[in-house]
DNA sequence: TCAACTGCATCGCTTTTTACGATGCAAGAA
DNA sequence: TTCTTGCATCGTAAAAAGCGATGCAGTTGA
């Protein structure tokens, strides 16, 4: 047998009354009962807490002085334990782990985060980079509770909340001879050098909008590095597809970067926010899905 | 309801397995308990703490990650009061609170004491002094464990064990009339003017000393100063009567001072080591008991 | 001295909790 | 598909907790 903190708790309230009853009393339970606690507290530790004094309660041994002291910080310990279990779910406060596809961290997080440290200071965002194959596996897992990736081959066990749809455009050098275009045909583009951002799920949706045209586009260069592939594609090594569009029209090199639109029909991504559709939120977690939904018209 | 400290180890062993199953295996115990206690624990705090996985375990939610790190804290905190426990009845260490009589202290105290720090170096004896009814009342109550004290009007609720019997001496300045002879009547005494040796209980006993032979002592001077006694005694202000013998002949006045055996039959005293009847002793006790008994022989 | 009282332990009973095998169900593996 | 894995649920059995009644030893107060 091993001793409860239920137990405890009458020992020590037997300590802090001198009597049986009174605890009984004080814990609204019933005399034998705590008699029995006691009892079964020195049966097990094979030590005697009490010395029991007729008709006048029981005073402590110095055993019992010493490990009422102990039983004393153990339940408070125990309190601890469930204040932060409150604090885990009810507070505003303390670390949210937040899956972000790469791609997607540097044009969103910055000022996700920053809101989030305005709205909640004692939310702390603990973040997690990658790509959909291990965000996806980290909220199954339980990693991380939330994450903003596009919705691209999700399991279906994840539920999905869409903060922005997004739609391919092409990038091409500034000098490119279409260039000048209102918009580009997949068709045109289909024979020219493409330069593939290389990263799971999106690398097949990416070929599959040429393919959806009947077309197979011509890969010269791959990377995972969305930068380097604006830096390859302002260098005159191909164009790209892309979705997510930096607000600069210069690659790192300080090359001159268009984003032009495709003339086709094309499918469109959806950035969103998903976490496992049998996970009940946490309230930090609930006040970044609402700070996100807040901030959607922000987000273009 | 409360959660439990069983509920908090099938939690940790879930999540140290990954799997209900494993950790019911582990803990030989049914899978159904495991599930319920997770199950119990989940709902009062209003936390998920694992996600199922169907066909392959759990794994933690970030929530239960924390909860599960406290939650191992606590427990380790409670084993720690185990072992405090185990410590408190089994090991030679600790604290062990010990009463004695004034008077009996310096006499008694020093060897038995240097002798506990040779033969058991981790138990510290805490002293508390007093006259026989403090003393008695801190065994009662429990603020000591052990006492050292005369066998004086002792409740019978305390288990005394006889260390030694002294009987009672007369004591006077070596310059005294009396103070040649081999032995002294309490007859020749009676008339004398006594320094008395004003303790409760002692007091009566003294006085008993005469009474028992139809005699009564005359009182000049009293005081719970033991050395005051030899003190006065060595000066000349009468004579004392006395149970314990310091080795040594002089006042602190450096007066000389002379013991002297009763010729009458008069009632020896018990100097006897005492705890409460009920109370079984720690081993720390016992073990002074057990040296308080080999060094019989060696206190007189 | 005696009767009333106090307060802990024990007993028997009821209620609650825990434990466990059987079963169901959903998803992964073959 | 079919088999396997693994968690949840159900019903029953065992254990524990709770409680009123009672006993008993010692204290209190007349």
């Amino acid at each position: 047998m091993q001793y409860t903190l239920r137990q405890l708790a009458y020992l020590v309230a037997v300590a802090d009354h001198g009597s049986v009853t009174a605890a009984a009393n004080a814990l609204y339970t019933s005399q034998p009962g705590i008699s029995s606690a006691i009892a079964q507290l020195e049966a097990q530790f094979g030590l005697q807490f009490f010395i029991r004094h007729h008709a006048k309660g029981v005073s402590l041994t110095p055993a019992g002085q010493s490990f009422v002291a102990a039983a004393r910080n153990l339940l408070a310990h125990a309190e601890d334990l469930s204040q932060h279990a409150s604090a885990l779910s009810q507070s505003l406060q303390g670390n949210l782990e937040l899956g972000c596809f790469t791609t997607i961290a540097p044009i969103f997080l910055p000022r996700l985060l920053a809101a989030m440290r305005e709205d909640y200071p004692d939310i702390s965002v603990r973040l997690h980079e990658g790509d959909t194959e291990q965000l996806q596996q980290a909220l199954l897992s339980g990693q991380t509770e939330l994450a903003l990736l596009y919705d691209l081959d999700l399991a279906p066990s994840l539920y999905r909340q869409t903060l922005q749809t997004v739609l391919p455009y092409v990038l091409l050098p500034a000098a490119h001879p279409l260039a000048g275009q209102v918009a580009v045909s997949l068709q045109d583009l289909a024979p020219l050098p493409m330069v593939l951002l290389d990263l799971p799920h999106s690398r097949e949706y990416f070929l599959s909008v040429f393919r959806l045209q009947g077309l197979e586009a011509r890969v010269r260069h791959k990377t995972v590095n969305f930068e380097l592939v604006r830096g390859l594609v302002a260098a005159g090594n191909g164009y790209a597809l892309l979705n997510l569009r930096p607000q600069t029209p210069q690659s790192y090199a300080g090359d001159q970067l268009v984003c032009l639109p495709i003339v086709e029909e094309v499918p469109a991504l959806n950035i969103v926010l998903a976490w496992p559709q049998e996970l009940r939120l946490t309230r930090r977690a609930e006040a970044f899905v609402t700070l996100c939904e807040r901030s959607i018209s922000r987000l273009g």
